[in-house]
DNA sequence: TCCCCATAGTGAGGCCACTCACTATACTTG
DNA sequence: CAAGTATAGTGAGTGGCCTCACTATGGGGA
């Protein structure tokens, strides 16, 4: 009680996580969907991505999840994070959309939401009058600072059984991918 | 050239990766980043899961760029080939969503496109009237054949440089995380 | 049989993400 | 200084994803 018990699409369950015989975790049904989806091209390579893509829909929910109990989304309180931990407690649009690796024309519709609910607000650049500040409010502040004990909570919680080693593998594989994905747009 | 040469908005840097001390990769932006979003709870849980959801975008954005010049999304490719692989060439809409990770109505939406474009079709279950039955059309197997080989060699490029052993680790590392998101929607 | 509840799909509405096209301002160069 | 290009942000439109609410069908019991 006390939490709102927001309800949403339920855990889908999908979670038939077993071990095969070197210790390693998998998923039964994602390996006979992987072996359906084309016998050509490596297995392994296929389910370490359509692992990769559910473990990040996976957090992705939850923080959505998170943010929803304190009437915001995952974007937003990036952003809101990010504002506040300027000294200036501003940073213009661009800035914030390169950031988060979105568009600028996202950040936009973000930013919008946020200032609509009263949370960030437009302020010219007398320096630049092209550029566009976003300036976290006391509003904001307080929704921010409401949040923080909750949050490291929860992010221990994801956390829970990782040795501090494979927390550095999983960083450095995942931008091992990142890496191999940079800038070969075109193919050989 | 021949390829339609899309634009997108391309690569957006954001490829400070350096190796550290212990050989492993990391970016000097985010782990900046990751110090300024709260000291509070532990970096390397932070940063793996910058890096985690990084690379989780950048696959999507490069398994939408290599659909888009198909003229598919990555939900509708990812629809269209698992239809492909049922000996009956149908499944539920239903299903589909559950395998896909996705609510029913975002199954319906998405397959209203393809149905637009001609590649499903929309069919009743006699035995359960309820039930509406995707079918996979002629232009839709053509159209998953014609990608069939690039898929691979699409494939194999993201994987470049990774061990088969690396391989399974990151599938492992994954599911340990989704396996924990699993079903902890009350904290404590 | 009738009622209750679970299940399959969809309408309505919202956020987030992208594209392309456009405005306004800044910079750079002839 | 004018012209050309680059940069910052937004309008218009689409798709994907979600929630909530609703219909229609299926499958138990009292």
């Amino acid at each position: 009680m006390g939490k709102p018990d927001i309800r949403f699409h339920a855990p889908l369950t999908h979670g038939d996580l077993t071990v095969d015989g070197s210790g390693y975790l998998y998923d039964a049904a994602m390996r006979r969907a992987v072996v359906e989806n084309g016998g050509e091209g490596s297995v392994e390579v296929f389910e370490a991505l359509a692992a990769l893509r559910l473990a990040a829909k996976r957090i992705h929910d939850a923080m959505e999840r998170f943010a929803e109990g304190h009437g915001l989304s995952e974007s937003r309180l990036r952003v809101l994070t990010r504002l506040c931990h300027r000294p200036s407690r501003q940073l213009p649009l661009g800035a914030l959309a390169e950031g988060m690796d979105v568009t600028p024309r996202t950040m936009t519709d973000i930013v919008d939401v946020l200032e609509r609910d009263g949370l960030v607000k437009r302020v010219p650049d007398p320096a630049d009058r092209r550029s566009v500040q976003a300036v976290i409010t006391e509003a904001g502040l307080e929704r921010i600072n409401a949040m923080r004990r909750d949050a490291t909570a929860k992010q221990a919680a994801v956390a829970q059984g990782f040795t501090a080693d494979q927390l550095v593998q999983l960083r450095h594989l995942c931008l091992l991918l990142v890496r191999n994905l940079s800038g070969d747009a075109e193919g050989s």
